[in-house]
DNA sequence: GCTATTATATCGGTGACGGATATAATATAT
DNA sequence: ATATATTATATCCGTCACCGATATAATAGC
């Protein structure tokens, strides 16, 4: 029962794949595009940092290899598929409990406008 | 007029050393102290990362040392203190509504629950 | 005067990232 | 049928941030 805690902060890159695939498995290249496509084209993943960062997560127990395996219509033989672990989704739940944090830590500083505040009137 | 965006995303210290800079100008053990404090003892920048990221920052004109002292009959020979650039500030702002986007993320794959939704009633 | 704290600085190990490169299967076009 | 582009996975290596260890010394408190 390792503390989710602990892996964090997750890098931008861990935090991409692993939100990737918090709505069901997916293999390495739909995860590339899926990162590319959710960033507006701004994260694009290489293959280095992709694999390399699938195997640590593999290492940490965050995400695990599937047995999924599409309609053998469509299928495609080369693709690996991959899932969020229980602790992996309790680690993706810390980071973004995380970023609210920062999030609301920077609003006392004054960083973000009054666009989309906590309570509508609020300084 | 480089482009605040380039400079994304930042690493969780320099966010951090930025932000604490955000109130006006404070020497470097000052900033350890208010991270630490700032993050409730769960981050604490050792002296090689903190005068590691100082030293990167100023490359990059995030951070300049400025020439302010405080009252002499407090003050510390030994301090240098820091303060934002224009540049620092706009990238400080940048990296903010990024995290609003993450966090925005986040909650479109319901992994954030109905607490602090942006409108209440929302789903 | 002795000790703890404050304050800055450097070094080296570890590890993530990211471009380059490689390989090959699948799909598309001619 | 064949050439080409896309899909898909994999490894290697250079770069760089982090971070603990270590060092030095001024200041404050006892």
């Amino acid at each position: 029962m390792s503390d989710p805690e602990k892996y964090l902060p997750l890098t931008p890159a861990v935090f991409q794949i692993l939100m990737a695939l918090s709505d069901g498995e997916k293999h390495g290249y739909a995860i590339m595009r899926i990162v590319k496509e959710a960033t507006g084209n701004w994260m694009v993943l290489g293959p280095g940092t992709l694999y390399g960062a699938i195997k640590r997560m593999q290492r940490d127990d965050l995400i695990t290899e599937s047995d999924y395996r599409p309609d053998p219509v469509i299928d495609d033989a080369r693709r690996r598929y991959f899932e969020l672990t229980d602790l992996g989704r309790q680690v993706l739940v810390a980071e973004s409990r995380r970023l609210v944090e920062l999030v609301a830590y920077a609003r006392r500083k004054d960083l973000l406008g009054a666009e989309g505040a906590q309570y509508p009137g609020e300084a």
